[in-house]
DNA sequence: CCGAGCGAAATGGCCACACGCGTTA
DNA sequence: AATAACGCGTGTGGCCATTTCGCTC
């Protein structure tokens, strides 16, 4: 959806260009210098001194690439002028429903190496979704990781929010308080795979973290109590890109936690994008009463099995108790292929194939392998079986 | 409690197919 | 302007052989 629009209007020249070099295509626009720039020239210009460092920018509507952005669409990951969003999100029911949130300010320097002050950190990752010019450093990825996976931990996030705090801390000035919840909500958002968006700075983040593997953390929730569990290992593919996905969206809850402090306000709803429309959001959870549509293909049926009928009248215990047990699924709820046997998978790997297929191993090969594992019986000491 | 036997589950890469979207007639 | 046909790109499920798991006796 966003892709095709945004290069359509790069592949137009309609981008607008840099207003320093009148060369490359503006990415950010500076209210202090009422002045579009390109990357290169931003971080020239503003990384100069302290004080042009502190110049608040806005990203440049990934639509038109012609005026700032104003609202950030979680659904689309895209930062969108005010004319854009109007346009894009009145064209259908379903795009009404994307959530987008009032683009915040950038401040500080986007380009250069990750700022060392921890404290820091928000306001660098306020720069909302398209962050993808690289400005995070390792930390950042490790302690989303960490808070994520602590975040899973709590049964009842809101509950836990006062006294165990600190689990979701970690010191980098993220405090969850009683949106834990909603960062529950948001990190099972992460996981969907369904917000492709393949702009360039996507691409190049991708090959970069190509080449800097130690960004994905292995996973280590627990999958169900099996021993023979193995993380999946985000190497290439569909998983890579799901775990960009991921990190992509991450910075947005950032950038949505910031509005969400910076404006004083209590609402906060998590996006629902297209392939989401099967889940049932936590806000409506308490609405569900008798109809509930079949979900599409790649969905989790939050009640799985026969149609359940709803109670009209559902005491508060109640209530919670479904709400509980919704929240539960969805945090044991995975849209990545988890390995249950690294023997399995060992296995498979080493299997011969025909175009992808598994084929038959030949009389040639299952002699070899006997050879092979006779052998290693006889370096290691133990009797040799005949067996024929 | 232990071992044998058996059926089911699981594993990865490729390909065919379906679907959506844009373009053209 | 509306419609159908076509091409292209993307996503998804099925298939295959073999090993391992889990259950029963």
């Amino acid at each position: 959806m966003m892709e095709e629009e945004s290069s359509d209007a790069g592949a137009s020249g309609w981008a607008r260009v840099c207003d320093t070099c009148r060369s490359a295509a503006c990415t950010v626009y500076c209210r202090a210098d009422s002045a579009y720039l390109c990357t290169g020239c931003d971080a020239r210009i503003h990384a100069a001194n302290r004080v042009a460092s502190r110049h608040e920018r806005v990203w440049v509507c990934e639509a038109c690439e012609r005026a700032p952005a104003a609202f950030l669409c979680k659904a689309d990951a895209a930062s969108l002028c005010t004319a854009c969003d109007a346009d894009i999100h009145s064209a259908n029911p379903l795009a009404r429903r994307h959530h987008r949130v009032p683009i915040l300010p950038i401040s500080g320097c986007l380009y250069g190496p990750p700022a060392t002050n921890p404290s820091g950190s928000l306001t660098a990752t306020a720069a909302g979704g398209d962050t993808a010019d690289g400005f995070l450093g390792d930390e950042t990825i490790d302690e989303e990781d960490e808070d994520e996976a602590a975040s899973w931990l709590l049964l009842n996030p809101v509950k836990n929010s006062n006294g165990n705090n600190n689990n979701n801390n970690h010191g980098n000035g993220f405090l969850f308080g009683g949106d834990a919840d909603e960062y529950l909500d948001f990190a099972e958002y992460n996981s969907c795979g369904d917000n492709q968006f393949a702009d360039p700075y996507n691409q190049q983040q991708q090959q970069k973290q190509q080449h800097q593997q130690h960004y994905v953390v292995p996973q280590q929730k627990n999958y169900g109590g099996g021993d023979s569990i193995v993380p999946v290992q985000y190497g290439e593919g569909k998983t890579h890109q799901l775990q960009q996905q991921g990190y992509q969206l991450g910075l947005e809850y950032e950038s949505s936690k910031a509005a969400h402090s910076y404006n004083g306000s209590t609402s906060y709803s998590v996006s629902v994008s297209s392939m989401d429309v099967g889940v049932v959001p936590d806000s409506t959870m308490s609405d569900i009463s008798i109809s509930h549509p079949r979900p599409p293909k790649g969905t989790i049926d939050l009640f799985s099995g026969p149609p359940i009928q709803m109670p009209s009248q559902l005491t508060p215990m109640d209530r919670e108790a479904r709400v509980l047990r919704y929240r539960e699924k969805k945090k044991t709820r995975k849209f990545e292929k988890t390995i249950r046997y690294a023997s399995r998978k060992a296995y498979a790997e080493t299997r011969p194939r025909i175009k992808g297929r598994f084929a038959k191993r030949t009389d040639v090969e299952v002699e070899v392998e006997q050879m092979f594992s006779t052998a290693l019986m006889a370096e290691t000491g133990y009797g040799i079986v005949p067996s024929f």
